[in-house]
DNA sequence: TGAAATGTTGGGGCG
DNA sequence: ACGCCCCAACATTTC
């Protein structure tokens, strides 16, 4: 019998449990567990700095679930590949696909190469539920509107894989060794020191992942309608950066959740929780069917639209200085925490791209670079999403307002109080919308407008206003370029 | 997974 | 008792 070794090359499934690649190359031998810091990707495909401090500490947990055999490298995935397979003799490369375009592209052609030198080359699923190209409407053509790809296109067709067990055991060539000089030379930990906060709310790696699942299973699940959309209530499974590095996979979500309550599917909060995992398909699946998702609107009106240029609103935003709590609250989670509700996340997309009238694809940037979780899928159909622009979005004309938002969702303004603590002494009832208080009453609450605390950078029934006048002017114009064909 | 504007209804005050 | 007005409460339309 030869020997077989195979190369498991991980990027997005940081796990042992559930990974089909690492369970095939497992039944097939030897392994050697490999990650490669790719140094061809993309400018807009860099990790962001909140994301490669996730990656570093996750790649220890991993090394450490290997007993220290976590093989890292840095360069072009197809030489260090072909370098590793001389060096050990390996006879076979697996791993698990990734959908971001270029890597997908990338993959192909190593996929091609390796296989013409002779090497067994084999790639699984294991980071959807449902792959984008097996899911199409009657005509061929891809669905566009969530409801009718969710229920339809996925929810008729074969259940999601079992999760799978962790191997037993597994053998590691004994000359493949982590090096922390390896995953330092990585350089992901940022030079500034903003992430300390990080390290007391996250736990990255797959133990961290599979205690998240169950504590949302045990304390949220079941009221999760509700309480999913309250950001001072941990009322969310706070999954997405464990997914978005497939420390746990959404099959063991999906499973987790229908083996734990009978029926998940006539349950109200259990069919809400699972749907928003098919959010979450649906945005890899339009990512894929249309790979310029990140970068150009997805309903080409809104090339028409005339954004603002304003490095000063754009700046107030980001550092949560617009003078407006619940999106200054928001923004200053999202900076000190790596993480924003998901209901903020709204509001204050919503803001920026229609009380600022900045461009979706800034406030883009900023959560790539902030967001532990970021992930290319999620955020640009998140983004065209608010902005309007993509496929099945709020459509533009639905513009939040953030002080009823906030009255809705933070009525005590816990979140808020929290996240600007200079306003942690109003009372509730101005709480959002401090420049409404009597003087008198932000004096007494050591408020001074201007000063503690800025004066709102907007009006926001003007900017509204001007928001819906942009939108019109923006559809006559593309109404007036079609007729000009 | 909106908010504001506009329309409708019905109870109650009042002459 | 009746008509009138006001306006809160709810419904519908519009952006």
């Amino acid at each position: 019998m030869t020997k077989q070794l195979t190369i498991v090359w991980f990027r997005q499934d940081l796990r042992l449990t559930d990974n089909p690649a690492l369970t095939a190359a497992v039944a097939n031998g030897q392994i050697i567990p490999v990650f490669i810091a790719d140094d061809t990707a993309p400018k807009g495909a860099l990790l962001g700095g909140a994301s490669q401090w996730w990656l570093h500490h996750s790649l220890l947990s991993l090394n450490k679930s290997f007993n220290n055999q976590l093989v890292i490298k840095a360069g072009d995935p197809l030489s260090v590949l072909q370098a590793l397979i001389t060096e050990y003799d390996a006879t076979h490369v697996v791993w698990n696909r990734v959908y971001e375009p270029w890597q997908i592209k990338r993959d192909a052609a190593i996929k091609a190469e390796l296989k013409q030198q002779g090497i067994s080359v084999s790639s699984f699923n294991g980071s959807l539920l449902w792959e984008p190209m097996s899911v199409l409407k009657k005509d061929e053509t891809p669905y566009k509107v969530f409801t009718p790809y969710y229920r339809k296109g996925c929810l008729t067709r074969q259940s999601p894989r079992l999760p799978l067990a962790k191997p037993e055991k597994f053998s590691i060539h004994v000359n493949a060794q982590f090096t922390l000089d390896a995953l330092n030379n990585l350089a992901l930990l940022p030079d500034i020191q903003w992430y300390k906060e990080f390290e007391t709310m996250w736990q990255p790696g797959e133990s961290g992942a599979a205690n998240r699942l169950s504590r949302f299973i045990d304390e949220a699940a079941t009221q999760y309608q509700n309480d999913r959309n309250l950001p001072a209530v941990k009322g969310t499974s706070l999954l997405s950066p464990h997914l978005h590095f497939g420390e746990v996979s959404p099959n063991q979500a999906w499973y987790a959740i229908i083996g734990a309550f009978e029926n998940a599917f006539e349950n109200k909060d259990l069919d809400v929780y699972l749907s928003e995992l098919g959010w979450r398909e649906f945005s890899y699946y339009l990512l894929f069917h249309f790979p310029e998702l990140p970068t150009k609107n997805f309903n080409t009106k809104f090339d028409y639209f005339p954004w603002r240029k304003s490095e000063a609103d754009l700046s107030a935003w980001q550092s949560g200085n617009t003078g407006i709590p619940i999106i200054d609250a928001g923004m200053r989670e999202l900076y000190k925490t790596g993480y924003m509700h998901n209901r903020v996340r709204m509001v204050v997309g919503s803001f920026l791209v229609k009380n600022l009238l900045i461009d979706w694809r800034d406030g883009e940037r900023w959560f790539w670079d902030t967001l532990l979780d970021a992930d290319m899928a999620s955020n640009s159909s998140g983004w065209q999403w608010v902005a309007g622009s993509g496929a099945d979005a709020s459509p533009f004309f639905r513009i939040f307002n953030p002080i009823l938002q906030g009255e809705k969702f933070d009525k005590d303004g816990a979140y808020v109080k929290h996240h600007c603590p200079e306003l942690s002494r109003l009372p509730k009832q101005f709480i959002h919308k401090p420049w409404e208080a009597p003087v008198e009453i932000l004096r007494a609450c050591g408020v001074e407008l201007g000063n503690t605390y800025p004066k709102p950078i907007v009006d926001l029934k003007a900017t509204r206003t001007r928001a819906l006048d942009a939108f019109s002017r923006t559809k006559a114009m593309a109404q007036q370029a079609s007729e000009q064909k």
